[in-house]
DNA sequence: CCTCAGAATGAATGGTCGTTCATTCTTGAT
DNA sequence: ATCAAGAATGAACGACCATTCATTCTGAGG
């Protein structure tokens, strides 16, 4: 498994040495990763270039070649990483044992969707970068629909309990789950292009109001 | 002297466009644009060059350059151009006189997000390929939601009408304007990234079961 | 202390891009 | 028929990009 841990971030700002370090093969790989998203959110994704990620990671430029082969290749693992890290975020929650009330459940998944560590500008940025290129790039529609049909199929699961225990009579999980899914895409893109006319706290307001709607006795 | 170049140059499906033409500059700026979408949709946003997307027109490399001063300015005004073509496509259906029931209005409405014209892949692709870029370039946001406010405006007041007409007591027209807006946006994204698990007749269930929910009275 | 496998470097390379502009061609007025 | 205005062309140019690889350097094992 790649060891997404991302602990091991940048070890040492203050360490200005301009001295040569050898480090673990993995290691480089997710520092170089660490910083691609950072230029992809600063610069956007078709202003990226290999110098800009390398100097942004205060690694030469050779060195991208090294561990990834290729620029594509270091943006698809890049693009996977983002995926699965968002996604399993996600999963854990659904999955989780910590958590019985299912109620309780959906409000700490609307808060992983809408909370900090998902819409940071950085992250957000990456995320669209890449959907506005899957149109012409089906690599990357695989990459992300892949890892995004196990977590449409906990959350349909998810909605189908709370509707067995709510007893909505007229509530389809699948649609349900479809329309929630669209509606937290819709509300990052809002989030992302008119920041100033969507707050997070709205955001959220918004996603629970939808919640509220469906599951009534569930969502306060 | 050198005329020994052969004539042949294969250039567009239209057999008899070999001949220069002149035509009004507002004519060739429109060329151009359509051609840009064209190559945006196939190619993507980051791929796209001056001569793939003048060859697509049909036309010379240096006309770009003629009617549009560069490259930035083009892809701008490609972007305003469909950004503004949905939103008074959307503008006209919600203040047209028409139609006079507002349930009817409000299926018209969703029928025009969802439907052909809309949801055509090039249309998608062009969509979100500036929202990718529009985290790092200001310039697209302007664009954007100089143009999205007043659409938002139109359909919070729609929406406040019929909330006044259903006496929908705990609706509140901001909020859901804002979840609807979000919603249509995030099944566009779904139609274009998943569109093996999501086709259009499910993704205008999906919108229309949101607005039941809401506007019970009005949408059967 | 020494050695050397291989991690890291960055100048060099070849290719592609946006942009320019001297030239050619079309059109409408004369 | 002639001509001037300016629309259209495309070869040429300079800038910048991804990628390569000869060279330098590092640190763990002997």
């Amino acid at each position: 498994m790649s060891d997404a841990s991302a602990m091991a971030r940048e070890v040492s700002p203050d360490t200005r040495s301009k001295r040569r370090q050898i480090r673990p093969k993995a290691e480089r790989r997710q520092q170089l990763i660490d910083a691609t998203i950072r230029c992809i959110a600063q610069h956007g994704l078709s202003a990226v270039t290999m110098q800009m990620v390398t100097s942004e990671a205060g690694l030469s430029v050779g060195i991208a070649n090294l561990h990834f082969e290729s620029k594509d290749n270091l943006l698809r693992e890049t693009l996977r990483f983002v995926a699965e890290e968002y996604h399993s975020g996600q999963i854990e929650i659904m999955e989780g044992s910590e958590i019985t009330d299912l109620g309780a459940r959906l409000d700490a998944l609307l808060d992983f969707q809408l909370g900090r560590g998902v819409t940071q500008r950085q992250k957000m940025s990456v995320w669209f970068a890449y959907y506005g290129e899957a149109g012409a790039r089906p690599v990357y529609q695989k990459i992300v629909s892949t890892v995004d049909r196990l977590a449409a199929r906990k959350l349909e699961a998810l909605f189908a309990e709370i509707i067995r225990e709510g007893q909505y009579l007229d509530a389809d999980p699948h649609d349900l789950a479809t329309g929630y899914s669209a509606l937290i895409d819709g509300l990052h893109l809002g989030l992302l292009v008119t920041p100033r006319e969507l707050s997070k706290r709205r955001a959220r307001s918004v996603a629970r109001a939808f919640l509220r709607r469906a599951f009534p006795h569930h969502i306060r």
